[in-house]
DNA sequence: AGCACGCCGACT
DNA sequence: GTCGGCGTGCTC
C-alpha cells in the first residue's frame, strides 16, 4: 500500500510552488515527519504536511515520486510550529517551504540515520537544574510577576532601564519551569551582542545544560546541537535572536522578548517577518505566555496595551534605594561657538567628571571618520560608483568605503576630477570624533599625570572576534574615561561607571520624513541615557546631554521628564490622524532592476493589473517611488506602498495580488519582494 | 535556489 | 567547427 504524501520543500521564493508537492511512501509518515525527498535533478530535505482534503487530486496528472527516505529517530515537528509556519508564510506572503526550512537548522539536510542517531544520543539526558541564589526582588519585581502569574497575557512589561526586567524575565523563566516539568521557555534578545552577557546570566541560574543559544553567529553544528537539544525537549531554555522564534520546542509555555521595540525583531530579507509579532501569534498557537518588555514599547505595543489587547505592566523605578534617573541636560546650539562640536558647557562637565575619576559616554550615529570626503576647488566629492551613496572616509586605513556594497579603495592624493591635492573631509563620523575629543582634552591630566584616555566603540573597532568583549572590559576596568561610540553602546550593556551621557547629532531624526524616526530617536535617547547612574552611589551626578537646534521640540520636553507615555500619547495622536500603523496597515512592493525605468515599469504594470482583485477596493495603491538610496552595487531599486485600514483586507489584497507579480514580466531581470509591515518606507 | 535547456561569440 | 556565456523555465 503506498501513500500519498504533501511535502513542503525549500523552494525559493520566486518559483510558483508555494505550497507542498505531493509524493508517494510506503510507510503512512505523520504530518512533521522530517523527508528527504527528490526535486528536480536534487534531493531536498522536506517536511511531511497536513494533506488539505480538497488538493487530494491537484497534482492527479504528474507521476508522483516516491520520496527518498525519511530522518528517523526524530519526532515529527509539532502541529503549533507547522501552524506557525502556515501563519508565518501567509501573513509575510513567502513560500511554505522557504518558511518552514528557514526555521530549521541547515545541517539537518546533509545527515544520514545514523549520524543523527549519533547526534541524538549526545544530547540526551537532562541534567538537573542547579539554581544559583536569586537576589532579593524589589517589591515592584514582585508585583509584576504576581501580575504574570495571575493572567494569561500577553504582557507588555514596561520598565524603566535599570528597573530589573531581566531578574523578572529569570523569575517568570524559573516559575513556568517548576510548574511543569517539561515546560520550556523561550528567550528573544534583539541583537547577537547582546547574547552572551545575558546567556551567562541564564546559565548562572538555570545551569548549562538546560540552556542553548541560538543565533546566525552560531556554526551549524553549534546550530544542529541547539536545535535538537530544544526539540527533543532536553534543552529547557532557548536563548537567541529572531530566528529562535522558530524553534521546535515541543513544550513551550513562556516566551520573552526583549526589548520588543527593537528593529532587528524585523528581518530585512527573504521572509521579512516580525519576531515580535510571530512571537504573539506563537504564544497564542500554543497556548504559552508571552511577555513583551521595553523601557520604549513600539507605539504598536503600546496602543495594544491602551486598548487592552495586551496587559500592561509597569516598573517605573530602578532598582537600588537611591537610584534615579540621568538629568536631562538640553544644550541650545543656536547660542554656542559656529561649528562647535562640544559646547563649552558639555566640555566643561566631561572634563569634571574626569577631575572625579567617574566616565563619560558620547554617542553619534556615524562610523568612519567622514561621511564624505570632497574637493575644495571643483565639485567631486567621493561617490561610491556602484550606488546612488558617498564612500565613507577611514582615516585609520586610508580608504573610502561605501557602506552599501563594501566597495573600498584606498584615498586618491589627489583629486581624481582636478588634480587639485587639498581633498578635505565633511562632516564627522565616531573617528573623528574620537580625534577632535583627544585634541580638546590632550592638556588634561589625572592626579598621576597620567593622560585622559579615550576609547572609541563601533562596528568598525569591534569587528575582530572577541573585541567587543575585550573593549568592555576595558571601560568596566575603568581604563577608559571617555567612550565615544555609535548607538551599539546604548544597547543593553551595563557601564556602572558612567554618569555622563552626550547625544551629538540628534537633530536629523526630527524632522525626516520617515515617520518612525521621532519613536526610534526618543527610543535611542531614552536607552543611551538609560546607560549612565546604573550605580545607585553615582545616580544623583548623573545626566544625559543633548545637543540640540531645537531645544523646545516636544521630544525633548518628553526626555527630560523620562516621560514615554506622553511622548507615545502626542505621537499616537498624529499617527492616528494620517491613518499610520497601528492605526492603518502597510506593505511594500520592492522590486530591484537593471534600470530605475524597469524597476518601475514592473511596480505600475502591477498596480495597474490590481483592480478588481479581492478586497482591491478597501487598499490604497500609491505610486511607484525610488527608494531612498536609489541605486546599491549597480542595482536600480523601487518601492510601492500598498495601505489598508483593514489588516485582513490587506491580507487578501497582497495574496489575491501574488499571482499577478508572478505574472508580470517586463524587459529586464526583475527581483521584486513584499514586505508586510515594514519598518521603513 | 539549483539545474537544465537553448541560442550566439572567441578559441583548441 | 566546438566551449561556454547567462536568459528562461521547471521542480510533485
Amino acid at each position: 500500500m503506498t501513500h500519498r504524501l504533501a511535502v513542503v520543500v525549500p523552494t525559493p521564493a520566486h518559483s510558483t510552488i508555494a505550497g507542498p508537492l505531493s509524493y508517494l511512501s510506503e510507510l503512512p509518515l505523520s504530518p512533521g515527519s522530517l523527508v528527504r525527498v527528490p526535486l528536480g535533478k536534487r534531493e531536498v530535505l522536506g517536511v511531511v504536511w497536513d494533506l488539505p482534503s480538497d488538493q487530494a487530486q491537484a497534482a492527479q496528472d504528474i507521476e508522483l515520486k516516491p520520496v527518498a527516505g525519511s530522518l528517523q529517530g526524530i519526532a515529527p515537528l509539532g502541529a503549533a510550529w507547522r501552524q506557525l509556519v502556515t501563519f508565518s508564510s501567509a501573513y509575510y506572503q513567502r513560500g511554505l517551504g522557504e518558511v518552514a526550512l528557514a526555521g530549521l537548522p541547515p545541517q539537518l539536510r546533509d545527515l544520514n540515520t545514523v549520524q543523527l542517531a549519533r547526534r541524538l544520543k549526545r544530547t540526551a539526558a537532562a541534567h538537573d537544574h542547579v539554581t544559583a541564589a536569586a537576589p532579593e526582588l524589589t517589591a515592584q519585581q514582585k508585583q509584576a510577576l504576581a501580575d504574570i502569574e495571575a493572567a494569561s497575557g500577553p504582557f507588555l512589561l514596561f520598565g524603566a532601564t535599570g528597573s530589573g526586567k531581566t531578574e523578572v524575565y529569570l523569575h517568570a523563566v524559573a516559575d513556568a519551569l517548576a510548574r511543569d516539568a517539561n515546560a520550556q521557555a523561550l528567550v528573544m534578545v534583539p541583537e547577537i551582542n547582546l547574547t552572551p552577557q545575558l546567556q551567562a546570566r541564564f546559565v548562572e541560574r538555570f545551569g548549562e545544560a538546560n540552556v542553548v543559544a541560538m543565533n546566525s553567529g552560531m556554526t551549524n553544528p553549534q546550530r544542529l546541537k541547539s536545535w535538537l537539544a530544544a526539540h527533543t525537549g532536553t534543552a529547557r531554555i532557548v536563548l537567541g535572536t529572531r530566528m529562535a522564534v522558530f524553534a521546535s520546542m515541543p513544550h513551550l509555555r513562556l516566551i520573552v522578548v526583549d526589548e520588543e521595540h527593537d528593529p532587528s525583531y524585523k528581518q530585512q530579507e527573504g521572509a521579512r517577518y516580525s519576531a515580535r509579532d510571530l512571537a504573539v501569534m506563537r504564544g497564542k498557537i500554543e497556548g504559552a505566555k508571552v511577555i513583551l518588555g521595553s523601557a520604549t514599547p513600539s507605539l504598536e505595543s503600546w496602543h495594544a496595551s491602551e486598548t487592552g489587547r495586551y496587559q500592561r505592566i509597569e516598573m517605573p523605578a530602578r532598582v537600588g534605594q537611591h537610584a534615579v534617573f540621568p538629568a536631562v541636560r538640553l544644550v541650545d546650539m543656536n547660542l554656542q561657538p559656529k561649528k562647535a562640536v562640544f559646547s563649552p558647557q558639555l566640555l566643561g562637565a566631561i572634563q569634571e567628571r574626569i577631575a572625579r575619576g567617574e566616565q563619560s559616554l558620547v554617542f553619534l550615529n556615524r562610523r568612519g571618520y567622514a561621511p564624505v570626503l570632497a574637493c575644495t576647488s571643483c565639485d567631486w566629492k567621493s561617490e561610491c560608483p556602484n550606488c546612488s551613496a558617498y564612500r565613507v572616509f577611514h582615516k585609520i586605513d586610508r580608504s573610502l568605503r561605501c557602506h552599501h556594497c563594501g566597495f573600498a579603495e584606498r584615498v586618491p592624493r589627489s583629486c581624481p576630477v582636478c588634480g587639485n591635492v587639498d581633498i578635505a573631509p565633511v562632516g564627522r563620523g565616531t573617528e573623528r570624533l574620537e580625534e577632535h575629543l583627544g585634541e580638546l582634552l590632550a592638556d588634561i591630566r589625572h592626579a598621576d599625570g597620567q593622560p585622559v584616555r579615550i576609547a572609541r566603540m563601533d562596528a568598525d573597532s569591534t569587528r575582530l572576534k572577541g573585541s567587543l568583549e575585550e573593549q568592555l572590559a576595558r571601560v568596566h576596568a575603568g581604563d577608559v574615561d571617555v567612550l565615544v561610540g555609535t548607538q551599539m553602546v546604548t544597547k543593553g550593556h551595563d557601564f556602572r561607571r558612567i554618569t555622563l551621557v552626550a547625544a551629538l547629532n540628534a537633530d536629523s531624526a526630527l524632522f525626516s520624513s520617515d515617520f518612525r524616526a521621532p519613536e526610534r530617536l526618543f527610543s535611542l535617547l531614552l536607552q543611551a541615557a538609560g546607560r549612565a547612574g546604573r550605580d545607585a552611589t553615582q545616580a544623583a551626578a548623573s545626566e544625559m546631554w543633548v545637543q540640540t537646534f531645537h531645544p523646545t521640540h516636544p521630544l525633548f520636553g518628553a526626555l527630560r521628564k523620562h516621560d514615554y507615555p506622553t511622548f507615545a500619547a502626542q505621537q499616537l495622536k498624529e499617527r492616528q490622524q494620517a491613518g499610520m500603523p497601528p492605526f492603518g496597515f502597510q506593505a511594500l512592493l520592492r522590486a530591484d532592476a537593471r534600470t530605475q525605468e524597469a524597476a518601475q515599469s514592473f511596480l505600475n504594470a502591477a498596480s495597474e493589473q490590481a483592480a478588481g482583485l479581492a478586497d482591491f477596493d478597501r487598499v490604497t495603491i500609491y505610486s511607484a517611488v525610488p527608494m531612498t538610496v536609489q541605486r546599491v552595487a549597480n542595482v536600480e531599486r523601487a518601492q510601492m506602498l500598498i495601505e489598508s485600514q483593514h489588516r485582513i483586507a490587506l491580507q487578501r489584497f497582497l495574496a489575491a495580488w501574488q499571482p499577478v507579480l508572478h505574472a508580470t514580466r517586463e524587459k529586464g531581470l526583475i527581483r521584486w519582494a513584499v514586505d508586510v509591515d515594514p519598518l521603513t518606507i
